[in-house]
DNA sequence: CCTATAATATAACGGTCGTAATATGAGATG
DNA sequence: CATCTCATATTACGACCGTTATATTATAGG
């Protein structure tokens, strides 16, 4: 019925379908079934592309923090420092990012569960999240904070806690303010 | 073959069983029969207590989180300002409560599954938040920060986030970093 | 055109979930 | 002692889960 195009191209929809589901509705919300349906086929191929939904589960959350992290950046070139740290807070802290967990980070879905799975999962978010802290770094060594790694892990917290709470508030005017808050609270921290 | 203690006795060992769980397995980790075992008892009874699980989640998020948001503040009551702030900090970011969720805040392990809950769940987090918000500020009003009530909102963000995250990269080095991270960010900020 | 091969669809297995109907058993009342 | 009441136990239902075995289909090579 559906023209072939090849395996590639299969794994590559499957794996797009597992990170949308995963940003919206977190790891216990994905099912393979919605996955493989989201991705234009029927449960049975999955295991021809993955051995396990945990091994899906790495992946697409590597693939969609990886690609989370580029958008986050695009078109921020020419800012340094404290500019282009404010700007990044202010593009994930923003109501689009909150109302559309699609086109954005995977973390504020997910952290909590990875936190009970296996440790490969864990293993392989830590690999993603020092990748992405590193490249936070120099941002923050040019703004002339005192230790820019630490920086990096805590303004990467206040951003996925932020959101994360924003998210769960969703509906009620806490919500907004969360956004706010933290969005002011980075601007303070780092002008 | 158990002795009976009244009606109230059973709801509240099922609500602290169901705190419990919440606390280390996140809501979809947590099941009705699972609670019911936990509290010493079957299945069957739980409806007499309450009529879904969704009612038992947001009564149990509630007790919990008022009985942690307790817990993070006993012992301090001599401490002022920046110095009761960054104590509290310090016990919430700590490796005790990372390695202890059931003694501890209900947050980090159900944030991220309380976005994608319905209306009520959120309504009944924002109504706790709201009052637990409503502590920090005088606090850090004596402080001396400029806005005390976002300033309560980001540090929770903060803690929340730090705290999720450390979680989610336990057993890698990341993990104590980032409690470490938070904790420095928070006690730079308020002295 | 026919075959070989690989990708996908169909269907089923065992398990767990939330929920509900029914059965049991203990405490209080007469 | 007999009976009523109500908390709890047992059992079952339908839905969904991850996973696997089997059937079907589409492409590539002779």
């Amino acid at each position: 019925m559906t023209r072939y195009e090849g395996k590639g191209k299969s794994r590559q929809r499957i794996l797009e379908s597992a990170g949308c589901q995963l940003k919206e509705k977190g790891i216990a919300g994905t099912s393979v079934a919605g996955v493989m349906d989201g991705a234009g086929m029927t449960v049975g191929g999955f295991y021809a592309h993955f051995p396990s939904k945990q091994a899906l589960v790495i992946e697409a959350l590597r693939s969609s923090f990886r690609e989370a992290a580029e958008l986050l950046q695009t078109g921020l070139e020419d800012r340094r420092g404290a500019e282009w740290i404010e700007a990044v807070a202010h593009r994930y802290l923003s109501r689009a990012h909150r109302d559309a967990p699609v086109h954005g980070c995977p973390l504020p879905a997910t952290a909590g569960e990875i936190a009970h799975a296996d440790q490969p999962v864990r293993d392989a978010l830590a690999v993603e999240i020092d990748s992405f802290v590193s490249e936070l770094e120099p941002k923050l060594g040019e703004a002339g904070v005192a230790s820019p790694r630490g920086e990096a892990l805590a303004s990467l917290s206040l951003m996925v806690g932020g959101m994360t709470l924003a998210r769960a508030l969703n509906g009620t005017p806490l919500s907004d303010e969360v956004l706010r808050a933290c969005r002011g609270h980075v601007a303070n921290r780092v002008t």
